[in-house]
DNA sequence: TTAAATACATAATAAATTTATGTATTTTTG
DNA sequence: CAAAAATACATAAATTTATTATGTATTTAA
């Protein structure tokens, strides 16, 4: 039985997976030029992921079973195409949840109006 | 003049930066064992702040003219309190700002439902 | 035809944090 | 009252994560 001890330490710092998980998640498949190019879009140019922090954890997460690929040639390129496994999948919403979890947390110390209560409620 | 380029690096890591400076702005002061147990209380566990992360941190900021210290006497034991300089309340205020907008970016990725619009408003 | 974009990858370095360890005082609890 | 837990600081080693730099090669746009 899991009691919630903290959260771990991997979602406090890097953002990195739990996008990654996200997109994943959504689109079903995507190569990793791919990712960089939509999260730049999603962000207005604000976060722009780097291909050094990318690729080397695109092929963690395939390392430990979280994400499958499958290759493609386009003209004389490869493209190398990232799915989540049954496995993945799970990781993801847990992974996407603890940070959405993690971020009302970190929220109600930054910015406690957010969490203004009227009248006796709690 | 600033043209939004990107986050820097350090916000879209390490939350404990901004934690600390926001219970420095808040609180006027407090001492390193005061800010974790807050943060403890104030998360209700989830976010437990390490002495090896937090008094290096001190450190740094005190080293780089954010925070200034005062000591103080409790019994034989010493109690060292953090405050935010002139200079380190204007990070503060800069820094808090920045990760709030972060998070706020980083949850239109995450979870789209906190975005959509209803009508042609922008 | 040249620059920019597409598409992958890895190595060296830097930064942030965890884990472990250390010292010492004060308070609580059995 | 003795032992455990809490208070209060600190640093060093190791790990994790990401940046910066570099490399190769194809395709598209200027």
């Amino acid at each position: 039985m899991y009691f919630c001890p903290m959260y771990s330490k991997e979602i406090i710092k890097g953002t990195l997976k739990p996008i990654i998980l996200k997109l994943l998640e959504q689109e079903g498949r995507m190569y990793g030029y791919e990712i960089t190019s939509k999260v730049k879009v999603l962000t207005q140019g604000k976060i722009q992921i780097t291909e050094g922090a990318l690729y080397p954890l695109l092929h963690k997460l395939e390392a430990e079973g979280i994400v499958i690929t499958e290759q493609e040639n386009i003209g004389k390129r490869i493209r190398k195409y990232y799915l989540l496994t049954p496995e993945g999948k799970n990781l993801a919403t847990a992974a996407i949840d603890e940070f959405l979890d993690f971020m009302v947390t970190i929220k109600s110390i930054l910015d406690p109006t957010a969490n203004i209560s009227y009248g006796n409620a709690k």
